[in-house]
DNA sequence: AATAACTTCGCAACCGATTGCGTAAAAATT
DNA sequence: AATTTTTACGCAATCGGTTGCGAAGTTATT
């Protein structure tokens, strides 16, 4: 009942009077092996539905042909078009993929870690945890010369090839945006600065407002969890600030839409008395009335660069400690929530 | 550089005097194994942080440990319930997950079954894609007897254990409470009805209309992609009916959203006008204005389920073929967006 | 005390592909 | 025609656990 049994390397050599050695040559065109005799391998295993045994290949060869990816979370577009962009490239070749999911717990993301070693992966691409405190828990596959990857969530100073969108500027164009649009006191709303993507952001915001002459005063930055409840303690903070605030920048579109409709039931009008923007253009920000100005950016893109820098890195066509940093562009996508000044057509 | 060598059993088997069939024996308690010798071996393998090589144990037992999981898609949280639900079950244990996305893809899903069978996965947990055409693709599978579980979207009169909610039932009281806020012409918008899902949700619809004696007229059922564009041709749609609907219910969150908006740029009332009601408590649905009513189902529950259904088949517990389907409970979660009678508090 | 019945563990053959080294045959060189 | 080079392929060890079978050593039985 376990159903018939697996064709081997053997039975192709069998069937061929050749050996073993000949059918695992000719079947990745070793040159070793005439061009013929190869031919006639390969049309072999076909025929008989020959599928290579990865176990008994990777025990020799002493690599598993997985690469692990670490997300901090799955269920936005963004990460899934990541994912699908590493899909794309890592198809094409024999690695596998192994997702590890930390839910934006730096604990699971320590385990996940150990997982990820423990089946002695290949190579890691990750995008960190909220909290992750550290890379320590990357040094076991750095000390093995297992190459990792990190893309949008990343340790700036650390080691490893990284792959992030322009923060910076996005942030800059966003707060230049709302400036633009006549803000004068403009609220950032974000989370754990200790994170890269958030920190850029912020510095880009305190930037345009330093460029435009508009003080910034310390209680216009708000730090918290972007869920539902802290957005709305945000909301009511940002209420009771003297002088009251015109604009909103929040750091992600979740939160930026929860506040939107806070501000709405509060009488407030959106982008009237505060005009306000997002990040990540996600779905919710074209459900929330206004819709939401906010910076879309290529996670597609950014899993296809990623796949290939591993890739890469394991062929030996370019050591990933050369690469440090690849900053993608992002793109300001202006939405009602945020428009006063109608462009004149 | 490539690090140094791993601790195999022959290491432990030479520390202890032992030999290598006895540390393999004694690393999983084997009772021909004495337990005094068994905590030696244990306490030696955690000490040399020994982790064993699951190719060489694979290759041997002729199994892989792998549980593949097919998702329709991965970017809602209902799907990455699941995924956590699966993870929780199977994490204690020795089986991996890999895991594949369709996309919504029937095409997709059939390239995945037959990566995952080519990698002879030890079972499969699959929810189908939307334009998924029968289940011929999973042949392979159940032919050699590896067992296969469907959850959420799973296709009924085909074999294999299901694990669904209760779709008739929560189409039933969804229809109920708007007929109950006053609704006389309930539009419902729904996808495929191949898949069980929208079938059930749709019967559950039409037996409400019957038992409260209100006619059902074809035009009502609109079955299309639910996405932005589809949704607001729905709405248009609806528009046009005489006599004009005053209720919608619609076969998911997004799609309901993005109705409303539309309803609302035509200057009508949600609910006063027309009372809507969606499907699975996505994020969208408290962002959307008014706040949606809608059904929500654990996908956690679900996932540990399946799961569970897996393990028990592979260690011989339970015969998946007997289990035939599972039907989870789903509560309906009443919003303002069809909340026309404020209930006496 | 002799025999039976357990316990506890080792031997050695696997699982299926990979690969360094060696060799026979064919082709090229002189 | 003899020798060197090249081509094409086979031998056999190897990766690291697993497992049927058998053999000591212990304990129990009569």
């Amino acid at each position: 009942m376990p159903g018939q049994k697996e064709v081997t390397i053997y039975d192709l050599a069998k069937e061929l009077n050749l050996s073993a050695a000949t059918i695992s040559r000719g079947l990745k065109d070793s040159p070793s092996i005439s061009k013929a005799t190869c031919k006639r391998i390969q049309a072999l295993a076909a025929k008989r539905g020959f599928q290579i045994n990865s176990f008994a290949r990777n025990l020799r060869q002493n690599k598993t042909h997985i690469i692990g990816v670490m997300m901090h979370e799955l269920n936005t577009s963004f990460m899934v078009s990541v994912l699908s962009g590493i899909e794309k490239v890592l198809g094409k070749t024999e690695y596998d993929i192994l997702i590890a999911h930390s839910a934006e717990q730096g604990e699971t993301e320590i385990t996940n870690a150990r997982n990820l070693f423990q089946k002695r992966v290949d190579g890691v691409i990750a995008s960190l945890a909220l909290d992750t405190p550290n890379l320590d828990h990357f040094n076991c596959f750095t000390e093995k010369n297992i190459p990792v990857v990190y893309f949008d969530r990343v340790e700036e100073q650390g080691g490893g090839a990284k792959i992030v969108v322009d923060n910076y500027n996005s942030g800059y164009q966003v707060t230049e945006h709302l400036i633009k649009q006549g803000c004068k006191s403009i609220v950032h709303l974000t989370s754990n600065l200790a994170r890269n993507v958030y920190k850029r952001r912020y510095d880009g915001y305190r930037a345009a407002l330093s460029d435009y002459n508009i003080p910034f005063r310390p209680e216009q930055l708000i730090v918290c969890h972007l869920d539902e409840a802290n957005s709305r303690a945000a909301t009511t903070a940002m209420l009771k600030m003297n002088p009251k605030p015109d604009g909103l920048f929040a750091a992600g579109d979740f939160a930026a839409s929860i506040c939107i409709l806070a501000l709405k039931e509060k009488g407030i009008k959106v982008p009237e008395d505060i005009a306000v923007a997002g990040f990540n253009n996600d779905a919710v920000s074209t459900i929330i009335e206004p819709h939401l100005t906010t910076v879309n950016y290529s996670g597609f893109t950014m899993g296809e660069i990623a796949a290939r820098l591993i890739l890469d890195h394991l062929n030996g066509k370019q050591d990933i400690s050369i690469t440090n940093t690849i900053i993608m562009n992002a793109e300001l996508i202006v939405r009602p929530s945020s428009q006063r000044i109608k462009s004149a057509k």
